[in-house]
Order: structure tokens, then sequence, then C-alpha cells
DNA sequence: TTGACTCAATTACAAATGTAATAGTATAGT
DNA sequence: ACTATACTATTACATTTGTAATTGAGTCAA
């Protein structure tokens, strides 16, 4: 179903630096790296390329230097992860999932509102 | 951090299983695969073997046949894949995730009342 | 006892992934 | 013009993953 190959783990890191300069080099990508994370520049290097080929990103020659900007939105690609996560997981069931969300990982009670404010607005648009 | 290496996809999907039958054999495991799961029997003997090397599944000799068993609980692999998934997706925080699923994923009204009541608790137990 | 089966064990192998070295080319400073 | 810089491009390579063929050995039916 999806047109595109998946993200490997390396890919999606980059991915998200990606998304977040909106547009930019293997060097800028390379220094958004979080501090700490000790990869080589080429490596980014080639992540961006795979991202490219896979039809993740944009390259555009600014210049003799190669700009990569987002070509499928973020969304979409969340989309996609977390449906064969959920496929994966739990049968593609959604709800034991968000139990095991809510059961698992701590969330703080403006967090908990924050959740019960969302459901009510969906039950809202949708009656 | 995990002490063990981590499962793919194909092997996650073997392991689904084994959960299910709690204690199996290939071909058990094989007869299981939901219809239309075109996959080998000796494909299914490989994942079964990389899930007891990876040291996911115990197993014993029934006899001449392998038996094999979980050994590491379901919600210890859910955990760890979904907090991988929530690193790479969301960088650690689980909001957006809850977030997403509550807004791109359907709910029916009993979901959304299960959710409701879940948060209840949740904010019970912690008062 | 000889196939037909059923399993297990071994081996295979291409593609994907994580990671990088190397080589080539333009650029900017001296 | 020459060299250090900064990029790109090409190539590499081990590991993991998806998938299976092959080989060997025990078992059952005829």
């Amino acid at each position: 179903m999806p047109p595109r190959p998946g993200l490997s783990k390396a890919e999606l890191e980059i991915a998200r630096i990606v998304w977040e300069l909106k547009d930019a080099g293997v060097r800028q990508v390379f220094e958004a790296l979080p501090a700490g994370r000790d990869i080589d520049f080429t490596t980014v290097q080639t992540y961006l390329r795979r991202l490219e080929e896979k039809g993740y990103l944009n390259v555009r020659l600014e210049g003799r230097n190669r700009m990569y900007s987002p070509k499928v939105r973020p969304q979409t690609v969340i989309r996609e992860t977390v449906g064969e996560m959920v496929d994966l997981l739990f049968g593609g069931e959604t709800m034991p999932l968000m139990k095991h969300l809510v059961e698992e990982r701590r969330f703080s009670s403006a967090d908990i509102d924050q959740l019960r404010q969302l459901l009510d607005r969906l039950e809202g648009d949708r009656t």
C-alpha cells in the first residue's frame, strides 16, 4: 500500500532533522545531529541520498551543493509507521496500543486533561 | 539498554503466534499463520531459530521435535518496540503519539468511553 | 525394507541497512 | 598557480533480514 519503500531507523532519524530544518544541505543536517550522536559526515550523506532515492526528500542544486527538503509530509510517514507497528504488535487494533500507552508511559495531570479534551472534541465532531 | 537484539518485522510476526499458542512446534506455528500469508515452512523454522538465538524464545525437545515457548513477555517486547518508535518518530514524547492516534485512527464511541475510563482510573490511582 | 513423510540442521543468497573510506571536483585564500 | 577546504560521487563492506533449497535422519505405512 505505501507507494514508497519504508524507512529504516537511521533514515527516519535523518528525515526528522530535515523536517525540522525544512531545507538543508548535508553539512547542516550533520551539524543538527544531537550531541553525542556519533556518526560520520559521509554516513549522513548516504542516508540523505537514500531518502531521496526512496522518494522521501526533494533535492535541488544550490550552486554545487545539494539542498534537501521534505517531499513526504511527516504526518504521512508517521501514519504509515504507526500503522505498521499497530499491525505488527496488535494485529491492527489501535485500542490496545492506546491502553498500553496510558498504562505504561507516564502522563502528567495536564496531559490527562489534554487527552480528555481531545476525546471530547472528537466525539463532538462526530455527532 | 535492551539486553537482547531487537526483533525484525517477520520475527515479530512469528513471536506473536508463539505468544498466542504458548507452546508450539514449527508445524503448529506454520499452520497458525493467517490465511494468505504465503511463507515457506522452512522460513518459519528460520525465524523460530533466530528468535531463540536472540533470546526471545525457549526451546525444549519434545521427542525429536523442538517446542518453542515465550521467554520474554509480550508486554516487554511491546514496551521496547513502542518506546523505540516513540523515540524515533516523536523524539521520545508520548503525547504527540497519543494525539496522532486519537486524531488519525478511527474510534467508536464505545472506544472513546473506554479511554475516558482509563484516564479516570489513571488519575485516581495517582492522586 | 522401501518409500513417503516429517522434522531438524545446514547452507545459501540477494536485498536492505548501518557505517564509512576514497576519489574527484570546484572554491577560496595566499 | 597551488593548496587547503568543502562538497559530491563512487565504492565498499560487514551485518541483518527475508526467504528458501538442500541434506540428513527418524517414522510409518505397505
